[in-house]
DNA sequence: GGTCGCTGTGACGTGGCTGTAACAAAGCAA
DNA sequence: TTGCTTTGTTACAGCCACGTCACAGCGACC
């Protein structure tokens, strides 16, 4: 015994068209097949389900029960099928990300994915300057960097909230501590980031609040070749806080001074981007709380 | 693309129970299938319904909401199933029955309330000619008539004889008889049945075979009307022999002319008014021997 | 290392669903 | 009354959804 929808359907459609060709006809189905759905449907339960009233067919009290029923069922199932076909159009498509840290950036991508694994993802990473010029200039869909600068052309979420850090290395006497001053930094040979870097304009607001602003020992371009040029002893550095996930081989210490200057790491985009993609990307930024635990998983 | 109740169920009972093992026993099918069913939903649609959480198997946001409209689908399914079990089995269900003649119908109603009490009858009576459309438009599904046409549409059984008699009040001169014969009749003063009436067809036929057919002195609609008449000593009338259990007040007098005019009191319904409950309700009719003491038992 | 439970893959079988063909019956217009 | 159209029934063939079986691999646990 089967209540399939293809035979809840071909009752359907005969009590509403009042013939089985005109079932038929609605179902795009040829009409022996109608008649033998409902049919067979009255064989296996033993029941009526239609009565022939001046030539049409007529459901019977019980047809009329079942069809409710029936009705109730096609409804679950359009709601079924549209919650899949929305998601579906999700499914396949790319998206361009820029990332001016890797985290907590990188996190939110790595959740995208797995949500929606049918995306194809090209992650941008760059300087901040660089990234907000790539989602200027369409070269990025969308972005996540820290003091998203206040444009209307942008839509913005939070993301999460970061400040700027120092790191020494581990063997340094500063790694004892667990935060720094603005003048013991001084008295070490500092390793910049190059013009443009979120990070660096930080630094430098930093240190003008309190003094003159020191010159570096060593300027670098690349946030890795930073965080390796620490980790080798050649000098102090800075990042946002969260801004890899990376550890080993440094100590992070919150800058005294520094004080109130926490920023956000924004997920931004051009307001005329727009897209199930790109929207479900801010949908997701959104209600993010993935740390870089969330990675692990 | 294809968005079946296997499917669906698989998807359901996976979410419940944590793993497409625990979701195979559930629904009694093996584990290969279940694992088959939800993945190649999801390859269909390009999406995943599924993350693994420690171990077990946890609908993601779309799952939920895809296992939302798959519960409310299951449940008007199982709605219509309960709704066409109930009719296939004689433990529940209904049927009406049209009644011409009070008797013997009645009786037989009595007596298959009697057998299948779970079964709810409905009672329709008019006259010969009402219940004969009841039955052509399914307003009833069975019913009990003499005389009931030669239609190829019918299926029918017989369940009792009768014939038409006539009734005089007892203080009628010829209630002190057995029987009446025409002529005497026609000194009577008549009261009949309106157009329609079986009972009146089969007078008329009476008369006609052996004189004119007199004209009423009253002529009433309802079969209870002139019983009353004929108690209050208006006239003489005329009844299916059995066609009441009601006795008091009157005499039953067979008519001499009505010779082999016998007929019978039939249970038919439209041959493609099926199901269990009319086909016990034939049974029960063709094995019948109700006489009004049955409807005392 | 062995056992248990779960998952995934491939091969195979059955029956639901579909279409086509042939034919009968009913309705309608000429 | 005849011819045409529409509807319905029956028989049959083919495709694919649904199901099992056999088996391998993986992780947890003892």
């Amino acid at each position: 015994m089967s209540l399939s929808n293809v035979r809840l359907d071909a009752v359907r459609f005969v009590a509403e068209t009042g013939s089985y060709a005109g079932a038929a006809r609605v179902l795009g189905v040829t009409q022996p097949n109608i008649s033998q759905q409902v049919r067979s449907l009255e064989a296996d339960y033993g029941v009526r389900l239609f009565a022939r009233l001046e030539g049409r067919l007529v459901p019977t009290a019980l047809g009329q029960k079942l069809c409710d029923a029936a009705e109730r069922m096609a409804e679950a199932r359009g709601d079924a099928e549209r919650l899949l076909q929305s998601r579906s159009s999700l499914a396949r498509g790319e998206i361009t990300i820029g990332l001016g840290n890797a985290m907590p950036g990188m996190a939110l991508v790595a959740a995208f994915h797995k949500a929606y694994p049918g995306v194809s993802i090209r992650v941008e990473t760059g300087s901040h300057e660089k990234i907000t010029r790539a989602v200027l200039s369409h070269g990025a869909d969308v972005a996540v960097l820290p003091e998203v600068p206040q444009d209307r052309r942008f839509r913005r979420t939070h993301l999460a909230r970061t400040e700027v850090v120092a790191i020494a290395p581990l063997a340094h006497p500063l790694a004892r501590h667990d935060s720094v001053t603005a003048d013991q930094l001084r008295r070490e040979p500092l390793i910049y980031r190059a013009s443009g870097s979120s990070t660096q304009r930080a630094v430098d607001r930093m240190f003008a609040r309190s003094g003159p602003v020191p010159e570096p020992f060593l300027t670098l371009d690349a946030r890795d070749g930073l965080y390796e040029a620490v980790v080798s002893g050649l000098g102090v550095g800075f990042l946002w806080r969260d801004g890899t996930s990376r550890g080993d081989g440094i100590k992070r210490l919150p800058i005294a001074e520094m004080g109130r200057a926490e920023t956000h790491e924004t997920v931004f985009a051009l307001r005329e981007t727009t897209g199930k993609i790109v929207d479900a990307f801010f949908d997701m930024a959104a209600h993010f709380e993935g740390a870089p635990s969330a990675l692990a998983g």
